[in-house]
DNA sequence: TTGAATATATCCATAATATGGAATATTGAG
DNA sequence: CTCAATATTCCATATTATGGATATATTCAA
């Protein structure tokens, strides 16, 4: 009588680790996060005693108090060391920042967002560049992530600035437009001067497999001072050909090539 | 007619994402995370496609292997900021990394391993310090790590060092003894020279919560030459100033804290 | 190309599993 | 200390996950 997937059990766990996540830095009590999943207290406690066990979930210092747990950090190091993207965009990241002094970002796609997977930062970094490991925007909002969107399938683009409207319009920023997807596409790379934090630039390239799909965005921030028309052009080339030695790189593997 | 306590899909969920973890560079095919697992086909696939659906879990790149998701490396962020010790011990590891010119690391309990949350490099830092961000070491192995588990009761500690026994063993290093760990709750802080690398030398003190529980430890590395005896204990002195800077710290907050 | 071999995805009847109401234990505020 | 709020345990029930069988997709060799 039931209409779902069959993973009621796993969904519920999602929601609870979700909930967890969202939480404030010292924790949510048992009872809360039952009600923001919208089940019972018992299956909560069920739910969360297991995440507890596996470390994915933990305890507030001596508290009853739930938050996340160490075991994240290293499942999440552990896909960085594995030949991911990570570690094969990771000479690339040092070049670029090395070369340009600039602050360089690998963004991926996380569902709606883009999430910041590494950063490497060059002499002249500024501090007050946000983009911090592990941080996300949504896409379509920031040079990276708005060049990574541009190159989804039109649909999925559709799809996500749908879902993507409220948070991108509440930080005071347009939507991307087709036509400005377009001419990222077009050129092969994104400019954008933000309008957040004066004077600040970003560039980004798109880092695509084989097919065409995404797999992420390489991005640099600079200065508006250190990024002069000329000097633009020497950076993207930079960034264009660091990016074709990631698709080479992940595209060696065996395991990616085509198939059909 | 199984004994489990009720969370048998979750179960399976989390050894499906461990198994993943695990699995080599290029990703994995359902069919060996199955079997990993000892799971039947449709059911992993069943719990595969939901994680990858909440990004926990992903396909490399064209293919249908699976590897680790980017979402993990937004939980990874929040479960650093986990009871807010990642966030309150960072001023502390400046303070020690910048005064001591050494490799200073927070390292916390996960299950049976002790994990580096967070690392701060002084001038002196030795390239060959290994815990990165998001490493991890049996307990019992490596000073940190010793001093975490010398902090935990009794029991556990027993538990913990029967499960660690090969581990730790294979990699050429005594267990701990009761006696060691002891003299390290007797002084406050563990010193150790290490075996691996020659002439590099580790001191930890403890982070402990008001009950007692260890919620973590404050690790420093350096060469033997720059840790003569008494420069050692100007430098536990320093760690000993800081590590009451965050208990304070972390006690503090949660007396602030209202319930909704 | 083609076709065999292998792997992935889907279906659905069945029984094992998660569920949540009620009872109990623990915590924390006053 | 007392009481109310919260966490934890228990267990009968039926919702939910399960996995054998099957269809579809992918890979590989010739």
């Amino acid at each position: 009588m039931t209409r779902t997937s069959g993973t009621q059990a796993l969904e519920r766990a999602i929601a609870l680790l979700e909930a967890i996540a969202n939480a404030p830095e010292d924790g949510v009590k048992l009872a809360d996060v039952a009600e923001a999943c919208a089940i019972e207290q018992p299956t909560a406690h069920r739910i969360a005693t297991r995440l507890e066990s596996s470390g994915l979930v933990a305890r507030v210092g001596d508290s009853k108090r739930f938050c996340l747990g160490p075991r994240l950090f290293q499942l999440a190091m552990a896909s960085a060391e594995g030949g991911g993207l990570l570690g094969k965009a990771r000479p690339s990241l040092l070049r670029l920042a090395v070369m340009s002094g600039d602050c360089v970002f690998l963004m991926v796609r996380s569902g709606l967002d883009a999430v910041c997977l590494d950063r490497q930062d060059g002499d002249y970094t500024i501090r007050s560049l946000t983009g911090r490991i592990g941080g996300a925007t949504p896409l379509g909002l920031g040079t990276g992530s708005v060049t990574i969107l541009s190159y989804l399938p039109a649909e999925e683009r559709l799809e996500i600035l749908a879902g993507n409207r409220t948070r991108i319009e509440a930080s005071g920023h347009p939507l991307p437009t087709e036509e400005e997807m377009a001419a990222i596409r077009a050129c092969g790379h994104s400019y954008e001067v933000s309008t957040t934090i004066a004077g600040v630039v970003g560039v980004a390239v798109p880092i695509l497999t084989p097919k065409g799909r995404p797999l992420g965005a390489l991005a640099l921030g600079a200065t508006e001072a250190r990024l002069p028309a000329d000097r633009l052009d020497v950076i993207v080339a930079m960034m264009e050909k660091e990016r074709r030695e990631i698709e080479q790189s992940v595209s060696a593997s065996r395991v990616l090539l085509e198939p059909r």
